[in-house]
DNA sequence: GTGATTCCCTA
DNA sequence: GTAGGGAATCACC
């Protein structure tokens, strides 16, 4: 594309409408409204204005009512659901916001928005213009031309008039052209993309249909078959020629649809040459499409009644409100709005190297009201990770890497480790000096390691993602490219990744300085555009500010802490797990006739089914015949060999996960095992643990609950474990304040055995244990939005009589069955579900999903408020016990989490305290209509303790 | 070496 | 039926 043409920008308006839509948080305004699409729209219109050095512009939008092709064919767009009220709404409020950013607006009754894109490219680029088209949907790629280029502005956004490289880090795709997410097309990219060039697209597209638009095509026919036939056969028309001479499948359906294509093909072909006049001032001329400037005082009515308060700021002349130096402006009025910020604020990032430097710095870190950090290191371990180099941002654009120990023969003289910590530590343990970073709890320990404890931690945009949108990916380079437009270099471009990996400290000084002050400006900046929005959710603000953000500090502490195992007993049990599984062996080949590999579910596979001629009960996901436990266990009854299995895997499993690994695992210079705990990966809001996991290990079989053993307390000391007492269906039944349930936990009653009592009509006192367990299973099923087919599963009984079940239960309890109809619908409504103290759990699919997704996002819905709002309640019972343990000077520490449970060390002077205060504070964390109750065991080891 | 598959451990 | 982590095998590069 030559760089001196004007640009003519056309903004596919309705793909973006449902697409910012879908991809926005439901946001709310002063009143309620649903701002959300009118808030991606802004965003992306400011964002374009910024990228695209347009003269010439319009955002084109979809008329309500039939166009040419729904005279073509009826069916056309009728599978389509009819747009969303929330959507609809929003409407007016982004035709109006669009056009006070000064953009004019096209919508042209009887024509598609892409037929009036495709017409204005034609005459643009025929009038010497250079075409920019930005949009969302495929199927505009047949409008590239040397002189018309597509552009995907809400992945990626890069000026399209630059030469096109793809982002560092971007894999190739497999046919070696630009990877998928450069969203730019231009003819190559188009190839690129799709695997065939912009004038084969309408062929393409014929070939494969539309579901969205309910066109159909050939059946059976993705991309991939589109793209290989077109290759073969030139065109489409190339393949019609040919179609009795395709095979298979593919060729019978195309056969099948010979008729259809030529319709199909209209349908799918964007209109050229469509009549503009009446709607475009003196068309066909584009001088009345010229881009206005913005409409200030317009644009602050409209921010102001829509609670746009960060453009507000902006646009009413305040700076970015966290520097003393606003972000350089390059001329335009929205140089530093959040969506653009990266790619246009100067970079001013330094490398220090001397004494002098770094005192300037802290002096400007020092007086920065908010300075991000990241630490670079050697060691991804966070208890063995020692520093690199470490890098501060005040301001957007502005930041400094401090290099300290890299080396190599390129590499300069640094400054000295123990002399730069020990200038900074002031200020790093200074509780008033306001910091965040992404996942400062990693760079917590690794200062820790250095013996500097970290203090004035304020924010952290990894748990700022996460609060606002749990279910997306939340690394910096994820959040530079959503919020950013830009997702920095990578480590992996850095240091490359597998056994190619080299250590940070070899990392080139230069490029490390760069990433390292990318990534802590990218986080102030992702900062910037977060906070002000979890700010104005009150729900959202507490879930952070008091449950995420003292978490994440508590949780350093624990993983500090770890916990004291007994290696040798672990070894000694690995060694007699391991005879049993050689004997175990050796029984199986005896049984078989032959050796095989018992940890080889192909191989078992093949003795079982093939070999030895036992029935297949079920089918993996690719057709293999199961050996999983159930078909092991059903087996068993009928033949020798399926139990030996079942017993060998149950070992083997014990061993190479648990009492082999743990060992392995201890840290040499505390002699504990210190895990570390995941806070933003469970949507739920749940911890998870790893590196090793200490949330799984075993507690059902006797054989397994022996690794336990090996969790002990030291000398003096004991292991305590305090666990909330069926907190999940406490939670229920007060969300749900069905009668039945808040009566048998108001009394305190067995809530199965009161549950089965109410079931099956029996007095308390006459609940067999099977009726007991019968009703167990129901409760667990409850909670995980069950249906029928998986209660009969589970109780091993009939569907119909599942079935049974749940309707009697439903019948005694209504108010569950009331609440579970109720948060179905109000997640489809909403698109998301809450817990009790306001954290969201989206669920896009209950209302975009197919069939199974949409009842897998039902399912969903019933249990997230539950498991979430149990989450919420330990981690608040975990901080109100600390604060408790430090106000009273204790030495009794908080070893682990799993979910439900707390697990102390306790100097055997503090039992009495912490077997009082503990229930008492975990009781205490809220007031629910039904008590908490927590449950206390003590004991010289894990297992003991219970 | 890497990634998919299968299996299994926890709340 | 919910939410996780992880080991071993095997086909692939």
């Amino acid at each position: 594309m030559s760089d001196t043409k004007p640009i003519l920008l056309l903004v596919d308006g309705s793909s973006y409408l449902y697409r910012a839509y879908h991809a926005m948080p439901d946001l709310r305004g002063p009143e309620g409204v649903a701002t959300g699409a009118i808030h991606g729209m802004v965003a992306m219109m400011k964002r374009l204005r910024d990228q695209v050095a347009a003269e010439h512009a319009v955002c084109v939008f979809d008329a309500k009512g039939p166009t040419f092709r729904d005279e073509w064919y009826p069916e056309y767009k009728a599978q389509r659901a009819p747009m969303p009220d929330a959507l609809r709404e929003q409407i007016a409020p982004i035709h109006e916001v669009v056009q006070l950013l000064g953009w004019p607006i096209l919508e042209v009754p009887g024509i598609e928005a892409d037929d009036a894109i495709g017409t204005l490219a034609r005459v643009a680029a025929e009038a010497g213009h250079a075409v920019v088209v930005s949009t969302g949907d495929k199927d505009l790629a047949q409008l590239v031309t040397p002189d018309v280029t597509l552009i995907n502005t809400m992945n990626k956004a890069a000026p399209p008039a630059a030469a096109q490289q793809p982002p560092e880090g971007a894999r190739s795709a497999p046919w070696g052209g630009p990877a998928v997410d450069c969203e730019t097309l231009d003819i190559p990219g188009v190839i690129a993309k799709f695997g065939v060039p912009p004038d084969r697209i309408i062929d393409y597209l014929t070939l494969m249909g539309d579901t969205v638009d309910n066109v159909p095509g050939v059946e059976k026919v993705g991309p991939k078959t589109a793209a290989k036939w077109i290759a073969e056969y030139g065109s489409l028309d190339g393949v019609i020629a040919s179609a009795d001479k395709i095979k298979g499948v593919a060729g019978e359906n195309l056969r099948k649809a010979l008729d259809w294509l030529p319709m199909g093909r209209k349908l799918v072909t964007v209109k050229l040459d469509c009549d503009l006049s009446g709607h475009v001032p003196n068309w066909p001329a584009l001088e009345a499409l010229a881009l206005r400037e913005v409409d200030r005082a317009g644009l602050q009515d409209f921010y102001t009644r829509y609670g746009f308060k960060t453009w507000l700021k902006e646009i009413s002349g305040g700076a970015s409100g966290t520097s003393k130096a606003a972000a350089p402006v390059s001329g335009d009025l929205f140089a530093d709005a959040p969506a653009a910020a990266l790619a246009d604020v100067e970079r001013r990032y330094e490398t220090v190297l001397d004494m002098a430097q770094l005192q300037d710095w802290i002096a400007r870190i020092g007086r920065a009201p908010l300075v991000a950090l990241d630490t670079e290191t050697d060691s991804l371990d966070p208890m063995q990770a020692r520093i690199v180099g470490i890098s501060f941002a005040v301001a957007p654009g502005e930041a400094a890497y401090v290099p300290l120990r890299h080396e190599g023969p390129d590499a300069p003289v640094q400054l000295d480790l123990a002399d730069v910590l020990a200038a900074l530590q002031p200020w790093l343990e200074d509780a008033n000096a306001p910091k965040l970073g992404q996942n400062l709890k990693y760079d917590t320990h690794v200062l820790a390691n250095h013996g500097i404890a970290l203090r004035g931690v304020q924010h952290d945009t990894l748990l700022q993602s996460y609060v606002l949108e749990a279910h997306k990916t939340h690394g910096l380079g994820a959040l530079g490219e959503r919020y950013l437009g830009r997702a920095g270099v990578s480590y992996e471009d850095l240091c490359g990744k597998g056994a190619h990996q080299i250590p940070f400290a070899q990392v080139d000084v230069a490029k490390a300085a760069e990433y390292s002050c990318e990534d802590s400006d990218m986080c102030l900046q992702v900062h910037q555009i977060l906070w002000p929005r979890i700010e104005a959710e009150p729900g959202l603000l507490r879930i952070y500010r008091d449950i995420e953000m003292p978490s994440s500090a508590l949780l350093a502490r624990i993983e500090r802490t770890g916990v004291l195992i007994d290696p040798e007993l672990l070894q000694a049990q690995s060694h007699e797990l391991g005879q049993r599984l050689l004997a175990l062996e050796q029984e199986a080949y005896d049984i078989a006739g032959q050796p095989f590999n018992l940890g080889s579910p192909k191989q078992i596979g093949e003795i079982l089914f093939t070999k030895l001629g036992l029935p297949v009960i079920k089918k993996t996901a690719t057709g293999a015949p199961s050996t999983d436990e159930e078909v092991l266990e059903k087996l068993s009854l009928d033949y020798p060999l399926p139990a030996k299995l079942l017993e060998y895997r149950g070992l083997a499993k014990l061993k190479s996960t648990y009492t082999d690994k743990l060992p392995l695992m201890v840290n040499a210079r505390t002699h504990r095992v210190h895990t570390n705990y995941a806070q933003a990966v469970a949507v739920t809001g749940r911890l998870s643990s790893n590196d090793p996991n200490l949330q799984n290990i075993p507690i059902r079989t006797a054989e397994g609950r022996r690794v336990r053993e090996a969790f002990v307390a030291p000398p003096g000391h004991v292991i305590v474990s305090a666990d909330y007492s069926q907190i999940e269906l406490r939670i229920m039944a007060h969300i749900s304040e069905d009668p039945g349930l808040l009566r048998a936990f108001g009394e305190g009653l067995d809530v199965h055995r009161a549950t089965a009592s109410e079931v099956f009509s029996t007095p308390l006192g006459e609940v067999t244990s099977e009726q007991r367990r019968y009703a167990k299973t129901i409760n667990f099923g409850l909670i995980y939005g069950m249906g029928a087919f998986g209660l009969a599963q589970s109780l091993g009984i009939e569907q119909k009589a599942a079935r049974d079940y749940i309707e009697l239960y439903f019948h005694r309890f209504a108010g569950v069955k009331h609440y579970m109809d109720s948060t179905k619908a109000r997640a489809a409504e909403l698109g998301y579900v809450e817990t009790l103290f306001g954290r969201r759990i989206y669920l896009p699919e209950i209302k975009g999903g197919n069939g199974p997704r949409k009842a897998g996002a039902e399912r969903q819905s019933i249990n997230a408020p539950m498991q979430g709002t149990a989450a919420d309640l330990i981690k608040l019972a975990m901080l109100a016990v600390q604060a408790e343990l430090d106000a009273s000077a204790k030495s009794t520490r908080i070893v682990m989490q799993v979910h439900d449970e707390l697990v102390f060390e306790v100097p055997e002077a503090e039992l009495d305290w912490v077997r009082r205060e503990v229930p008492r504070l975990m009781a205490g964390v809220a007031q629910l209509k039904v008590p908490l109750l927590a449950e206390v065991g003590v004991g010289p080891n894990w297992e003991q303790a219970h």
